[in-house]
DNA sequence: AGTACCACCTGACGGC
DNA sequence: TGCCGTCAGGTGGTAC
C-alpha cells in the first residue's frame, strides 16, 4: 500500500512512538532486504543509540540515529510498522524487529519482501544516488510544470517515475489524473501549461487528503476514484462505467467521460 | 527518450 | 480440497 501518504503516516507513527529510547537489539529476519549493510553492521550502528527524529522523502523514511546518520526504510508494496509492548509476538511478516530498553518493540513489516533497509549518512546524497527527484509535496509549481511539459512520454508514466517527482504511485497518480480530468495516456508535451498547473494543485490536494486518511482513517470524500477501482463500476462523478487500462504493467482506472481522450496517436 | 518485459517475493481470490 | 492463473498502492535491469 505505501505511497507518499502512507509513508507520511509511518513517519508520524514512528515520531509518536519510537524516538528517544535506547535501542537494545536489532533482529533482521529477512537479510535479503538489507542494502549495502550487514546485520552486524546494522547492530553496531543502532544498538545503544536512540532515534532522534523521522523524515520522509517520496516513499522513503529516514530515521535519524542520534548523531550518526539515518536508518533508511522503503516499504515496497506491502510494508508497514507496528509498535507494541514486548513480549507480544511480533507480526508474522515482521522482517526487522527493534527492541527498546523501555520494553517496547518496533517491527518493520513487509509481507512480500519488496522493501529495502539501508543506512544513510546524508538524506540528500542518498536520494541523489537513487535518482529520486524532489518530493511531490515540496516541488515548486513552476519547476513541476516546466519539467513535465518537456517530456514526450505518457503523463501516467512520467508521474509514476520517481525521478521527476518522488512519492506518487499507481493509486495516487490515477487519483490526481482523474480529478484533473486528464487521460492517463496523454503525452506530457500535449498538455497546456494551464492544465499542468491544475494538475499540480490537484496533486497536492489529493496527497493531503490521503495523508489525513492515512493518519485518521475515516475514508475518502465522495467523488474520489479511490475505492472505485473496478472496471465497469460507475464513475463517482458522472456515473459512466470506469475503464481499465494497462500502463507500464500496472492497472490504470479512468473515466472515459471525465478524462476524455488522450490526444495520442 | 520511451517502452516492453522480466525479476524480485508472498498472499488472496476465482474457476475448474 | 487442490491446483492454476491472475491480481496486488514498488522498483530495477535489460533489450529494443
Amino acid at each position: 500500500m505505501p505511497e507518499l501518504p502512507d509513508v507520511e503516516g509511518f513517519r508520524r507513527y514512528w515520531s509518536a512512538t519510537a524516538l528517544h529510547q535506547a535501542i537494545v537489539s536489532v533482529e533482521v529476519r529477512a537479510p535479503g532486504l538489507l542494502e549495502g549493510v550487514s546485520e552486524a553492521a546494522m547492530n553496531r550502528r543502532l544498538v545503544d543509540r536512540a532515534f532522534a527524529s523521522a523524515h520522509r522523502h517520496g516513499k522513503w523514511l529516514f530515521v535519524e540515529v542520534t548523531r550518526d546518520g539515518y536508518l533508511a526504510l522503503h516499504f515496497g508494496m506491502t510494508g508497514g510498522l507496528a509498535y507494541f509492548k514486548a513480549p507480544a509476538e511480533a507480526h508474522r511478516h515482521a522482517r526487522m524487529v527493534l527492541d527498546f530498553d523501555t520494553g517496547y518493540r518496533l517491527a518493520y513489516i513487509a509481507a512480500r519482501k519488496l522493501g529495502h533497509l539501508a543506512l544513510a549518512d546524508d538524506i540528500a546524497a542518498f536520494c541523489r544516488k537513487r535518482g529520486l527527484g524532489p518530493d511531490a509535496l515540496r516541488i515548486g509549481r513552476d519547476s513541476f510544470v516546466e519539467q513535465l511539459g518537456r517530456r514526450r512520454g505518457r503523463i501516467k508514466t512520467a508521474l509514476m517515475g520517481q525521478d521527476l517527482v518522488a512519492g506518487l504511485g499507481n493509486v495516487w497518480v490515477d487519483e490526481a489524473l482523474f480529478q484533473s480530468g486528464i487521460h492517463p495516456e496523454t503525452p506530457c508535451h500535449r498538455l497546456p501549461r494551464r492544465t499542468l498547473e491544475r494538475l499540480y494543485r490537484v496533486m497536492r490536494r489529493v496527497l493531503r487528503v490521503g495523508i489525513r486518511e492515512a493518519i485518521q482513517g475515516g475514508g475518502f470524500p465522495s467523488g474520489y476514484l479511490r475505492g472505485h477501482r473496478t472496471e465497469g463500476e460507475p464513475c463517482p462523478r458522472c456515473g459512466m462505467p470506469l475503464r481499465r487500462l494497462r500502463i507500464n504493467q500496472r492497472s490504470t482506472y479512468y473515466c472515459p467521460r471525465c478524462q476524455g481522450e488522450s490526444g495520442a496517436k
